[in-house]
DNA sequence: TGCGACGATGTTACCGCTAACATAGCGACG
DNA sequence: CGTCGCTATGTTAGCGGTAACATCGTCGCA
C-alpha cells in the first residue's frame, strides 16, 4: 500500500508496519526495551536500524514537555575566558544527551533579555547565564518558566536560581593588595567596560577596595575602561605612559588586557617589572608562556562550565542538587611580571 | 470556565478564549496581519501582549516541519579561530532569527558523526561542519536529509552541499615559499595534528610542496606534529632546539603554535629572527601585537561564519545562492620575525 | 434584485511521538 | 474450574501549533 517509506526520513510509523506492530511497541523497543517480549524487541531493533530509524526529537519534545536543549546566553565567543566555560559545558551536557545552544549578546543587557525570551520560546529546559546582574524582565520571565538556571562567573549572593562563581571583587582585591605590597608606586587600573558586566564591574570594586583598605588614594586618571581585546590593551597602556604621568605598576582585570599592555611597554624598550610592573586576571595558558611570565589569578575557567552543566542535568534528573550556590575559588599566581 | 490561564506559559488558547475568537485567528493576527480584520488583530495582539504570550517553537516547528536551528559542528570552541568562525555564524543567524546549536568534536570523525546524527534527529534546517573530511556517514545522512550544509574552513572543491573557505594547501605553500626565498637555511615545521583535521593536514602539505617545488628536501626530523595550543608550540619548539641540529627558520601551521615556539626563543634569549626566524598562520590579533611582530598569513575568520550564515539565510529563505563555493581567500602579512 | 466574488473567521485534520488506559492471553491457585 | 494478576500489546487522546478547506456575510454589478 504505503511503499513511499524511502522518500525521506522514515517514522515510526514505517518502522512498526514493517514489524508488524503498533508505534507504541516500536517506542517501547526503543526507549524501554524491557517492556517488550525479547522477541519482538529485537525485531523492531533491526528494523529500526536498518531503516536509520532517528526518532524526531522536536515531536518527543513536544509530546514529553521536555526538549533535552539547554540554552546558553554569553557575551561572546571570541573571548578564552568564556569558550572555556562554553566548552566544559557543551562537554557535560553531550555526555547526558542534551543539546547546546548559544546566543551571544555583545555585553548587552537588552540583548540578553531578547536571547533569554528566544530561548525560553524555544522551551529549553535549562539555561546558563553569565554573571549575575540582569535586566527585571529577564530575572522575571525566567521565573516565571521555573526551569532550571546557573549564572555562572561572578558569583551570585542571592541567584535567579542556582549559581557557580567566584568573588571578581575578591579576587582583584587579592591581586590588587599582592601589588601595593610590593611597593612600586603609582597604581594604574586598565579594564574592560563596566556597563552590562558585571564581572568588570566587581574587579574594578576589587581594585578599588584594595586600595582604600591599603589607604592610598586611587587617582582616576590612572584608570582606564576600555574594550576586552589585546589591541586595547595595548592602547591603554600606551595612554598610561603617554598622558599618565608616574604609573609604576598596572592591575590589568583580564590576561588580555595584561597582554597587549606587556607588547605595548616591550615595543618601547621598557622592562617588566623594573620599569612597569604588570598583573593580570584569569591565568589564561598565554599568562605562564609569556616572557616575562605574567603574575595573575587563576580562576577555574572549565570547571565553572562544567559545575553548571552538572548541576543543570542533576536537576533535570529529577535529583536536587545540593548547593545551589558552588564558590568555585581562585588562586593568586605570582609570576615574573609583578 | 477554564481560570488556571495563570499557572504557566499561555497557550494559543488562551489568548483566544480571552478575545472570543479561534485559535486560528490568533496565529493570524499573530503571524499574518493583514489577512485579519484591524480591529480584530489589535484586540488579540493586546491580549497576547499582555498575557506574555509565546509561541511555542517546538510545536511550531512540529507543524511547520521547520525548527528554525541552525547546527554547528565545530572541533573545539576554544581555539580562537574556530570562535570567531561561530561568532559570524551566530550573529548573522541571530540577525534571521535562527538558533545557533553548536556541538564540539575534539577533532574526531566518529565524534562528528554523532552529533550530525543528534542534530539531524532534532530537525535542524541547516547544517555548518568544520572542515571538507568527513565519515562516509557522516555524507550520506547529510545528502538524505537534503538541508542546507555548508562546509567552511578548508576549501572543498566538492562539497556535500555548499562551502566557504580558502585552500589551505595554497596558503601554507605562500608562506613556505617566503621563508625560503629568504634564504634562512634549514626548515623546520610545526603544525597540528593531522589525524581528522583536514585543515592542519593540508597545511603541512603546503609546507611539503613549496619546500619540493624549491628544490629543498624536507627534513622529517624537522617536522613536528603535536596539540593545538601555546604548550604545545612552545615544547615542539625546545624539541627543535635541542634535538634537531640546524634549524633556523620555522613555519608553524597556526599562530597558535607560532606564539608558543617566540616565547620559547625568548626564554632561551634567542634573537628572532636572526637566530631563529617563526612563521604563523591565521593572523590572530596577538599576531600583530606580540614582539616583534609575527609574519602570518591572513584568513578572513569573522568573514567565513558569516558567509556560511548569509548562505544557509538565503537557502532557508527559499532563495538559490549563486555560488555553492566561496573561494574567500587569504593575505601573506610579512612582519618581523621572518 | 439576484448572484458571484471576496474578506473575515471557524472547523478539521495533521505534524510525530508518548502517557495513560484498555484489552487479551495465560499460568497459578484456592 | 473460575478468578486473580501478570505480561505483552493495542487504542485513544493530546502535546501546541498551522495548512487547507468550509462557512458566512457583505458588497458590487448586471
Amino acid at each position: 500500500m504505503s511503499d513511499d517509506a524511502q522518500r525521506s526520513r522514515p517514522r515510526l510509523k514505517e518502522v512498526a508496519n514493517l514489524a508488524g506492530v503498533s508505534t507504541m511497541t516500536v517506542t517501547r523497543a526503543l526507549n524501554a526495551p524491557h517492556k517488550v517480549a525479547a522477541a519482538t524487541r529485537v525485531r523492531v531493533q533491526a528494523i529500526a536500524r536498518s531503516l536509520g530509524y532517528t526518532p524526531d526529537l522536536t515531536a518527543r519534545g513536544l509530546s514529553l514537555q521536555r526538549t533535552g536543549l539547554v540554552g546558553a546566553v554569553v557575551p561572546l565567543l571570541t573571548n578564552s575566558l568564556i569558550a572555556e566555560i562554553v566548552q566544559g559545558l557543551s562537554d557535560t551536557l553531550a555526555h547526558n544527551d542534551f543539546q547546546l545552544l548559544v546566543g551571544a549578546t555583545g555585553f548587552s543587557a537588552r540583548a540578553e533579555e531578547a536571547m533569554v525570551r528566544a530561548f525560553l520560546s524555544r522551551r529549553v529546559d535549562a539555561i546558563y547565564l553569565t554573571g549575575i546582574s540582569h535586566t527585571v524582565e529577564t530575572v522575571r520571565m525566567l521565573r516565571q518558566a521555573a526551569i532550571p538556571c546557573v549564572e555562572g562567573g561572578n558569583l551570585a549572593r542571592h541567584p535567579i536560581d542556582m549559581a557557580v562563581g567566584y568573588s571578581s571583587k575578591d579576587a582583584a582585591s587579592k591581586v590588587t593588595h599582592y601589588l601595593i605590597g610590593r611597593g612600586y608606586g603609582p597604581l594604574g587600573y586598565i579594564g574592560a567596560w563596566p556597563r552590562d558586566n558585571d564581572r568588570a564591574r566587581d574587579r574594578r570594586r576589587g581594585f578599588t577596595a584594595a586600595c582604600r583598605k591599603a589607604g592610598i588614594a586611587v587617582d582616576d586618571a590612572l584608570c582606564i575602561e576600555t574594550d576586552l581585546d589585546l589591541n586595547a590593551g595595548a592602547r591603554a597602556m600606551a595612554e598610561l605612559l603617554d598622558r599618565r604621568a608616574g604609573v609604576r605598576a598596572v592591575f590589568c582585570s583580564a590576561d588580555t588586557l595584561a597582554v597587549g599592555a606587556m607588547f605595548e611597554a616591550q615595543r618601547r624598550g621598557l622592562s617588566i617589572p623594573d620599569d612597569i610592573a604588570i598583573a593580570g586576571f584569569d591565568d589564561l595558558d598565554i599568562a605562564s608562556q609569556i616572557v616575562p611570565s605574567l603574575t595573575t589569578l587563576r580562576v577555574p575557567r572549565y570547571e565553572i562550565g562544567r559545575r553548571a552543566g552538572e548541576m543543570i542535568c542533576e536537576r533535570l534528573a529529577g535529583r536536587a542538587v545540593r548547593e545551589s550556590v558552588v564558590d568555585i575559588g581562585f588562586a593568586f599566581v605570582p609570576r615574573a611580571t609583578a
